[in-house]
DNA sequence: CTGAAAGCGCTAACAA
DNA sequence: TTGTTAGCGCTTTCAG
């Protein structure tokens, strides 16, 4: 409340109040606080204490005006309560740590028309790059990172083609290794559990690859059950009742993600059902809350901090190809068959 | 790739070009684009079809430079792993929605360095208003606080004094609810388990209000352990059969969070342990996660989204209090028995 | 309803 | 090593 001291005024500071309390010219304090260009001991240190005493804090807006130069880089993502966006945000934040650049996150809550709005808001702020996840975007957005004029990235996936460089894995593939997987363990009547969000596009694609795994040994997906909202363990809980209900023959559940098939897991270890013998369980991610549940369940690390990394590298100008945007680079998930599926 | 289009140049478009394209001075497609003054349909429209003909995005750096004005929030929280703070962002967001005004979210990772750090970067860029978490700031970071000029916003806690506004619940006394709920209920052996970080100033808060709550009792807490990093579900577990391992006579167990208190949940579950009968538990936040555990674990909601609201709310010039700034606003927590307490 | 001039606070480029 | 001069792209203000 108080606004006292030397900064009781209208306004923020200004280059020119440190310039006058220094007696040092306005160009000469903007290269000490910049770290630029030679200036003498004696001069630095009258400069920066009278930045310190004021309390001056640099207008990066004018900064960024006459230089040109913005360093922020726009990460555009689906959700925050999704726990894999996180990692992904720590995985970018880790490989930025010493570039000078940070990351803005706007969240699209899987809205492409949200998608739209946060992305062109980001751009107007000139950013020197952009992550965004997913290759699916409304035309008007594609038409915007084509146009960008800084590196773009489209993370979490690679079924597709991409803007500029993209960096994730193949969910397609991801589920088609599952299914063969199974398959090879000798599951045969298979259940799909999954999010009914028409905009996840990855979650589909997993689907997608799953059923193409089962096809190859001649099987299909006998049941399948959509969720959306509420608090995905007991989903999960609640799914697994209902589809055992209606198809009691079933030996293999599949969940799109790992939260449901821990609420899956946990039901069926609660009903007595015999896992992996009579029912094999698996899931997606690698989420490390699978750690402490009664039994580990199958699961497919999704790399999600190590997509933070690469997309990160790139938009850095760091990458370990040395390419400089146009990279496209495929991750591959390990299969982490845990404790719910058979041993072949 | 291909910069293809009318936008293929150095640099990005500016007004002058939609002005060229339209024929209409720059000052007028300033205000066509941002709904400013009164301006002929016919003139509207050309400026609009020619901004979008070019694919033109404005350049907020320059507006907010020259019109003294920017959209943003500043948004501080120690984590986004957490699962409370995406919870209070949405909060945030919400409330935010049809201001205009955007958050713009840091992390300091419980670090008070970090938090300066992030602050200092935060108000470089000017922002509309700050919303930070805690109480607790470096000397440096409250005297930015107080000098911001903006509305500042302290979240989470108000146990101790506020620089502007803070919105929050009473941790000593959410701790203190708790401690009488268990003496109530006949528990007399209390064990606490919480996070070690000792930057964590609320978790400090509950403990040290719990404590409080049990000498009221004359009780004394007989054992604690704390852990960090990892899994929480399974920190739990371990904590747990730590501690029922040395204190054995332990009839409670109170945890700092619901995630560790959910290992520890399944924990005692697994090992036959009869709860609330012979154990009682408790956790902190009210995480939906606990819905779908086998039983529902004692907790205390933390109030995360409404915290968000109310905060976005002051920021945005919109509390229902009508004040502008200098509020103080605690919201009470609902003990949610669940089952692990016994009915008294 | 539309336009011209001035300048937001800083930095690039050049001069001293 | 330091200072001066021009803007960065937009909006404010004031004049038509």
């Amino acid at each position: 409340m108080s606004r006292s001291g030397p900064e009781a005024r209208r306004g923020a500071l200004t280059l020119r109040d440190v310039s006058e309390a220094s007696g040092v010219s306005e160009m000469t304090v903007s290269r000490v606080l910049r770290n630029r260009g030679d200036v003498s001991e004696a001069t630095r240190e009258k400069v920066l204490e009278a930045a310190r005493h004021l309390g001056y804090v640099p207008n990066k807006i004018a900064g960024a005006l006459a230089s040109q130069r913005v360093n922020l880089v726009g990460v555009i993502i689906p959700s925050l309560s999704n726990l894999v966006f996180p990692e992904v945000m720590s995985g970018i934040s880790e490989e930025l740590e010493d570039t000078g650049l940070q990351p803005v996150v706007g969240v699209t809550n899987y809205s492409p028309e949200r998608e739209e709005a946060v992305l062109y808001e980001m751009l107007s702020w000139r950013p020197s790059g952009v992550i965004i996840a997913g290759l699916e975007h409304t035309p008007a957005a594609a038409a915007m990172l084509e146009n960008a004029g800084v590196p773009v990235v489209e993370i979490m996936d690679v079924d597709g083609p991409c803007v500029d460089s993209c960096v994730g894995i193949s969910h397609k593939r991801a589920g088609l290794e599952m299914a063969r997987a199974i398959v090879r363990a000798g599951y045969r009547r298979i259940g799909f559990l999954g999010t009914k969000m028409p905009e996840d596009h990855r979650a589909r694609k997993r689907m997608e690859g799953f059923e193409a795994g089962l096809a190859e040994a001649g099987l299909e997906l006998e049941d399948r059950e959509f969720y959306s909202g509420g608090s995905a363990l007991k989903k999960g809980r609640e799914m697994t009742e209902t589809m055992l209900t209606r198809s009691p023959k079933l030996d293999f559940l599949y969940y799109s993600n790992d939260m449901i098939g821990a609420g899956g897991l946990l039901w069926c270890l609660e009903n007595g059902i015999d896992v992996p013998g009579r029912m094999g369980l698996a899931g997606f991610n690698g989420v490390d809350l699978l750690e402490g549940l009664p039994r580990r369940l199958a699961t497919m690390d999704s790399c999600r901090r190590e997509i933070g990394r690469r997309a990160a590298a790139i938009v850095a100008g760091r990458s370990p190809t040395g390419l400089v945007g146009g990279e496209r680079v495929e991750l591959t998930p390990t299969l982490e068959p845990g404790d719910t599926i058979r041993a072949v």
